[in-house]
DNA sequence: ATACTTTTCGAACAAAACGGTCAGACAGTA
DNA sequence: TACTGTCTGACCGTTTTGTTCGAAAAGTAT
């Protein structure tokens, strides 16, 4: 690791720290510097304006959160509503790990209005959600195909609206910070997109009621 | 409660919610206002500046936590360290449940300099000092007196020693967080404080093996 | 309706803080 | 010595800041 990037990197420590405590606005570049050590300048040197510091650790939050997802894609790869689950909980909890994505919602949710900051936000957020909706699919095709799930949604639809779904929980989530609400959400969520096959519910019963006797 | 008297508690309470999560410098009266639902200009017919607003609701915070330790105070009377550890317990529990203070102290430690904001603040820290410097001189006469701390300390160095060795774990408690560390450090403290007198000491171990042999 | 008080606010102010620039200083090195 | 990458103090134009003021509005008692 170069000099440069050794400074590269103390900066960006500095701003994650304080993008994530105070956010966008209340964060200063000169703030920045005090707390890297450096005068005001020298960010300059490293980083053509505070936006693209902000984009860079902001792209790195989600960068962390794609690694954690990735590992838990390829942990579990069974039965695809339990992964399914199992998906969405680490993303919520790992999501809670992201401060300055956390502060930004709140900010947006408050003010209406951040102009360029959210243009930006928002081209990072696009990247994953595709990142994502593709991964979305793959479960639905596989699990439509298993008849996991009804074979009456296209798997396009079913990522689509999971994409959207958890867009939507994803602000109550970082408005109440109540993780309990929202695992439970998650999970009748789960529970209702599993395809109850009439043909499968009456077979299943009729076991049951095999293994009573026995 | 008059209906002036209602605007500025409701003022209050938009500055606490901004000045515990931000912090002085990077709360701006506007932002109060906005919070309030008042013009900046109606702030100035109730509070004289940005200062007095924060200065109220710091001094708002120190009123409840001299509240919380009266009634411990008036709980606990009987042994004198077991009183001194239960006080110390509260005393850091509810400083945890002071964000204004709390934001003011992590200011102080990275900033190193807030100017007439910290002039303020030890002016009313110092009432509180004192407030405490008397209840810990009531302890430590009554229980010198009684034998439970050693009568080699006079009642006002060990009131003065405790207010100083608080104000030095108060800054560790406020920069780590971990109050679990600080918890036993409280209770190793008030163990030292204790006065094992030795005459006292002989006598217990006398009547130990006294009930041993019965 | 009247006169008087309390409360609110838009507009304006000087001062500060802001993001960003630039010319030059400094340190390593070939 | 000349060159390269890194740093910085001073500065610029703009926006935001805390604060003031006069007047509008709301409330109240006569």
């Amino acid at each position: 690791m170069t000099k440069a990037e050794r400074v590269r990197k103390n900066i960006k420590e500095s701003a994650v720290n304080l993008f994530g405590r105070l956010g966008y606005e209340k964060t200063s570049v000169d703030q920045i510097a005090r707390l890297a050590r450096k005068a005001k300048a020298s960010i300059y040197y490293h980083f053509d304006s505070k936006l693209s510091i902000y984009r860079d650790v902001m792209e790195d939050e989600f960068r962390t959160l794609r690694k954690s997802l990735e590992d838990v894609r390829e942990r579990c790869t069974e039965d695809e509503a339990e992964c399914l689950s199992e998906y969405l909980m680490v993303r919520m909890e790992e999501m809670l790990k992201m401060p300055i994505y956390a502060n930004y919602m709140k900010d947006r949710i408050v003010n209406h209005t951040l102009g360029e900051v959210s243009r930006t936000v928002r081209s990072i957020r696009k990247d994953f959600d595709e990142w994502e909706y593709r991964y979305f699919r793959h479960v639905g095709e596989v699990g439509i195909r298993k008849g996991v799930f009804s074979d009456r949604v296209y798997p396009d639809m079913f990522a689509r609206m999971l994409v959207n779904i958890l867009k939507g929980l994803e602000i109550q989530l970082f408005v109440t910070d109540d993780r309990d609400a929202l695992r439970s959400t998650y999970e009748a969520m789960v529970e209702i997109l599993i395809y109850r096959n009439p043909a499968l519910v009456v077979c299943r019963q009729a076991n049951e009621s095999q293994n009573d006797k026995e």
